[in-house]
DNA sequence: TGCCATACCTCGCGTTACGATGTATTACGC
DNA sequence: GCGTAATACATCGTAACGCGAGGTATGGCA
């Protein structure tokens, strides 16, 4: 998949994957892997990005003598969540204008989005 | 809408902006304008950009006393644009991760790509 | 004459993804 | 016991990219 196109969906994922339940690092990055992989350097450069937005919260714990760091949805995170859905719209407007699909008949198809 | 998100967008939708007839910079603004706004120096760097990649090639005229230079698509255009509707469905995979919605029942949709 | 629209272009900056690299512990096979 | 993989974290430098700021030039209109 194109690397432009993933800059967008990479945060947001992020933030899909801790929004059932805190989770660590090392899981998100297996978690998100059958929808879109990124490596690890990206993954704590993006963590440490939305903690500092205040979209996730960290706590550490010990698990079986290592430790990690949890990570929290905050409001802001699921806002942002909630932002990117309507961004979603616009989007579905793009790829019509690339792929010249006719915008008239659109309203007759279950629609892709929320 | 997220810069981020653009990012994948913008030179698919140059591309698409041109696939049909001829256009020049000015106008592919213009053109994109209701569906994605992009700032000129923005576009300037992208139609080098596709130029270099031998997916548009270049044609200077003359239009009432002023110069343009029009941007035709060539067959690696087009087939940029084929590589774009297919990391759509991936788009698609993504989208539904984000927002929890249960993939089992989505055979039954009609579909939002090709 | 001044100003806006048209039409092109360049430079520098900030954001971002990622490979390379480093540290430390647990688990498992040989 | 020892090497290797998996788990789990982190940093640094690089390259790509969008965009604001700025520049050049012509035509049309008030």
């Amino acid at each position: 998949m194109d690397i432009q196109l993933k800059r967008g969906l990479l945060e947001v994922c992020v933030l899909a994957a801790i929004a059932d339940e805190d989770s660590y690092g090392y899981k998100i990055i297996k978690d998100m892997k059958p929808y879109i992989e990124l490596s690890e350097s990206t993954l704590y450069t993006i963590l440490k990005r939305l903690e500092t937005a205040d979209m996730l919260s960290v706590r550490t714990a010990e698990h079986e003598g290592r430790l990690r760091k949890y990570y929290h949805i905050t409001r802001a995170g699921r806002k942002r969540i909630e932002e990117f859905k309507s961004d979603w719209t616009e989007m579905l407007s793009i790829y019509r204008f690339v792929t010249k699909e006719d915008e008239s008949h659109v309203k007759d198809n279950i629609s892709c989005g929320p």
